[in-house]
DNA sequence: TTAATTTTGTACCGTCTGATTCAATATTAG
DNA sequence: CTAATATTGAATCAGACGGTACAAAATTAA
């Protein structure tokens, strides 16, 4: 969002005991399982192994904490979900492969259930003005994202030319709230798999078939 | 969930002042608005016009009554979008306008933005399992009404017979958690009508063509 | 009228909240 | 070796937190 208060720095002073970023993984992993309300400066004291002033001049207030936790899920968890769709292999199976890699995410494979934002910052952003921005981007990214991988098919001649790829995108990243959220009520791996399946149906096979025989419904 | 704690009361001692149901649909504004750990006592009994004792005596702790506002959402609030799925019209049609009443209530008609089950209920889902309970139930609910709607659908020939109803009906509920994210970041009506048209093709259109020429594809 | 019963309103409980102050500590520049 | 600098850790701040005790108030049954 904005410069961190404080980068790592070096020179004169006293020497830093803590590393940036597996202060960042702590803290993350404690708003991600309890959110941001569900938080306490302590609990973040014993899960990054810092003091409060230490906290406060690395990263800013609990806010400003939240901010970079989720900023920090986003550039290092969900590239797990974001790199298959670079693979260059058919939309249908690298949709597949981004909704596997999701599920492995949310079924607590690196943390807790769910995903942070779409289970703690909505809970947020209709107090916090800045809560609500982050999950704006955070949607709008994805949508990008995934758009651009669809663009990429519909040229290939995978779906068809008149494909809305915005929308196309937008129900592929709808698939992804879903997920998340239904991992979080507790739903079992083979039920997301048969979710999963269903979104990439209707992303790729509800259009124009790429190429298999249609399945047999959803 | 549970039985409350007392429901209203008439016999000897003193009258209460306050109606239960309008208590409640105070409780769920601020609830709804603020979530679970940002929503303090001296908030609820600012907005419920109680004090207190009165509250505990009438719900119980603050986790009872933030369930039995969620529980009154889901009897008050999707009552508006569950209705228009019982108009006997085609599921095209029907679906359409099931989403059309979630996008009035998620655009902030009734209340806030988004739906407090899709925004505030997987926070607490993580820690607390009677939310995770919940949120599982309010999920399956809604998951059986667009699947009995559906399966109507299909014995209509709307849909193919060979349809999966219960991955149709996942996928429509999909929709209304999408909506309800979308709309809490600041989503505009018509972006949302764009998402909700989106879904409607893949839930009707992608298995098979009810009767309408195709839409352009999304 | 009186006794029994229930709710209300206030005041309060101990604890935890986010945030800050400040001396002690550990490092590098000169 | 000294001065300058930056982080740590403990202690502390005022206020808010969820929850409760208790007496005053308001009703009905007898």
């Amino acid at each position: 969002m904005s410069t961190p208060p404080s980068e790592p720095r070096r020179g004169r002073g006293r020497p830093r005991k803590f590393d940036h970023a597996t202060a960042l993984d702590a803290a993350l992993l404690t708003f991600w399982k309890r959110g941001y309300g569900g938080t306490s400066l302590d609990d973040l004291t014993a899960a990054m192994g810092m003091n409060r002033p230490s906290i406060y001049a690395a990263f800013g207030n609990k806010e400003a904490v939240y901010a970079a936790a989720v900023d920090h899920y986003v550039a290092t968890i969900a590239r797990r979900y974001l790199d298959p769709l670079a693979k260059r292999r058919d939309l249908r199976a690298e949709l597949m492969a981004f909704y596997d890699a999701i599920i492995d995410v949310v079924t607590g494979r690196y943390g807790p259930h769910g995903c942070i934002v779409a289970c703690t910052l909505p809970a947020e952003a209709e107090v916090s003005p800045q809560a609500r921005k982050q999950l704006a981007r955070v949607l709008f990214d994805a949508d990008r994202a995934l758009g651009a991988r669809i663009a990429l098919a519909r040229d290939a001649g995978e779906i068809g030319a008149e494909s809305d790829v915005r929308q196309l995108a937008a129900l592929a990243a709808s698939g992804t709230l879903a997920l998340s959220i239904r991992a979080r009520a507790g739903a079992p791996r083979r039920e997301l798999r048969r979710l999963a399946q269903t979104f990439v149906t209707a992303v790729t096979g509800g259009i124009k078939r790429p190429r298999a025989a249609r399945r047999s419904s959803a």
